[in-house]
DNA sequence: CGAACTACCCCGCGTGACGATGTAGTCGCA
DNA sequence: TGCGACTACATCGTCACGCGGGGTAGTTCG
């Protein structure tokens, strides 16, 4: 039950990094991040939408429907300027803070 | 907004983290952890202390009440053995999840 | 039925505001 | 000058609130 918090605030970024190539369907950039993260970072379906449809209500994401031809209807979300634009500042918010962790959690003399 | 929820799941490195210098006070500990982040992660009264009884309840911490001769009584807290175990395992706990981080966010071709 | 996606509620815990206690320092006023 | 009131600050604490991840059931379509 350790991580379980952790991904609170982070959960912007790593959705809107594994987008930063390109469009991708919402089971994918499950996929995407999961595989990135060495299966350490498990995307659950209640939060990963929910996230999505927040970015998109936000501007950052836009979205379209796709027929797959093989399977049910996908829906596509591509980053916009604005998603661009949040996923620097978050990228560098997080840097920031880990840094700031690894600081105070990496000992008196040390980096 | 954007680091208001970074913080979750990181106090009980951070405050751990901090003890494993010696003994300090609640006020020492917010005060140690704001210098060593650069200012950058200012401990609020309402979770530090929080933190501090669960994990004192939790057996990680021990505590004890001590005059300081200049001002109000100061809660010392220590680790116990259960205490720095914890905080190896956050440790390496929050390490995992934050390469995690970088290998999602960090893009394809990189490290 | 199963893949892709949605909706909804639960709840831990950080957030911010506030309070209580204790000491030192300052200022007023005779 | 002396002494109490009043302020400033250190220290510990509580509480209501809200965000957002967790879990799970529901929906649609092939």
């Amino acid at each position: 039950m350790g991580r379980s918090q952790l991904l609170k605030g982070t959960t912007t970024l790593l959705v809107l990094a594994v987008l930063r190539e390109g469009e991708l369907y919402g089971y994918e950039i499950a996929a995407r991040i999961r595989e990135r993260s060495a299966a350490f970072i498990d995307p659950g379906e209640g939060w990963l939408y929910p996230a999505l449809h927040r970015l998109e209500a936000a501007g950052a994401l836009e979205a379209s429907w796709r027929e797959s031809g093989i399977g049910p209807r996908r829906r596509y979300y591509r980053l916009t300027r604005t998603g661009t634009r949040m996923l620097e500042a978050e990228a560098s918010e997080w840097e920031s803070f880990a840094r700031s962790v690894r600081l105070v959690a990496g000992g008196p003399a040390d980096a």
